[in-house]
DNA sequence: CCTTGTCAAGAGCAGTGCTCTCGAATGTGT
DNA sequence: ACACATTCGAGAGCACTGCTCTTGACAAGG
């Protein structure tokens, strides 16, 4: 058993090393990693890979969790370190900063997770509940206020439509108990404004447009906590 | 030079063609396009596309023009269909809904330019043009308010970072004049927002969250649209 | 008519993902 | 301790890719 286990580790550290030069490939040469060449720099030939990864979607799937739980890491731990727990808008800048600060650091595994999908490759439900952890962190937030009572119902806006209050609910109800849909509703658009403001960014769609990156990504974070009402 | 024109038109027709069944393989298989593939269905040879095409970069860009200036049609039209140009918020809504519908109805071809860009793809200024038009159309919304004292400048919210100003005020000198730089920001955020909310849902990061895609989408725009003030 | 420019075809190179087979090494049960 | 079973890496090979270069056919223009 323990030489079971001897066989296990060895194989684990294979895993793991085959991971760390595909995410550098990845790094360098964007989303068509090559198998051989990652083989090549392991010094195997590119069949022995498939003892590791029946292929290479099992491969980037891999990449995709560590991926997930990168950022999620970095943002849990960003929103952590603010000592005053009450200081939601603190709280809220902390883990925004901290998701552009990871995807500028990693900008290729977020293309990978945050990019167009690859075609015919379909995310197993394993990625989902990595990939819940930087919307839950965000949330999260927002509940606590809305929990303590210092953060109020917005009253001004749109309506919900039905449908919407619907989907919300449910999703309220596993999660955040007693968080109003409009509060989840406004935390979903922050969330995915902040998503379409890292890849705008990443993506280079801001070149010669915007250049003080950092100081309008803060006014828009800033922005979005308004109308959240933190 | 009548027969250099037949020449001409002949070869123009021959990119078209060429173009047309790159889309339909862009549809049916994504990103990955093959320039073999797109020469079998025109029954010809790989490298006599080569003629019409430097490399399968060039093709790409020359089908990346074409989305932008087919999704800037999109919205210009939608735009323009409202009849009551002082209905700053049906415009936008007409517009922000038009983005939303050619991107699902061109999924590939809005992945294209809006997804992750091709790694070692740098694209050329050529595109540049072509990609400005759909937030200028959403920006001349709101300037049109603006310009008519209709639209307020917005007196709450975060004050712009100097720097951001900066920005700000030389694209509003070069397309935008008597804009004030708050309304940019917001347009801009809006904008952001706009490019997420549809890039989440194509990109399937709405899956199994939320259902009710349209009027959560219709939503979105109407919180948006109050941020601006339209 | 004959030159000139344009075009498609074919062969070929280097690379890709992936499969299969074959020894060699390594751990397991008796 | 020895035989068995499992695991692993290497190699050959298939079908595919982008791209280059050469060759031969064809049509337009002088």
């Amino acid at each position: 058993m323990s030489s079971a286990s001897i066989r296990a580790r060895v194989r684990a550290e294979m895993i793991e090393e085959i991971k760390a030069i595909a995410r550098r490939h990845l790094a360098a040469d964007g989303a068509n990693l090559s198998l051989r060449a990652v083989a090549r720099d392991m010094g195997m030939v590119s069949s022995a890979l498939y003892r590791y990864f029946a292929n290479r979607d099992d491969l980037l799937t891999a990449l995709i969790v560590d991926a997930y739980n990168s950022i999620g890491d970095s943002v849990e731990a960003a929103d952590a370190r603010v000592t005053n727990r009450d200081d939601l808008r603190g709280r809220w800048l902390a883990a925004t900063h901290a998701v552009r600060g990871w995807a500028l650091a990693n900008p290729a595994e977020y293309a990978l997770i945050f990019g167009s999908p690859v075609p015919g490759y379909a995310a197993p439900q394993l990625t989902a509940d990595a990939a819940v952890r930087v919307p839950t962190t965000l949330v999260r937030i927002i509940a606590d206020g809305a929990g303590s009572g210092r953060l109020p119902t917005p009253r001004h806006g749109p309506r919900l439509p039905p449908a919407v209050r619907e989907v919300l609910a449910r999703i309220r109800d596993t999660t955040f108990p007693g968080l109003p849909e409009a509060l989840l509703a406004r935390g979903m658009v922050a969330w995915i404004h902040l998503f379409g403001a890292v890849s705008f960014e990443l993506f280079g769609h801001l070149n010669n447009v915007i250049e003080a990156r950092e100081e309008f990504f803060e006014h828009q974070m800033r922005l979005m906590a308004d109308l959240i009402g933190i």
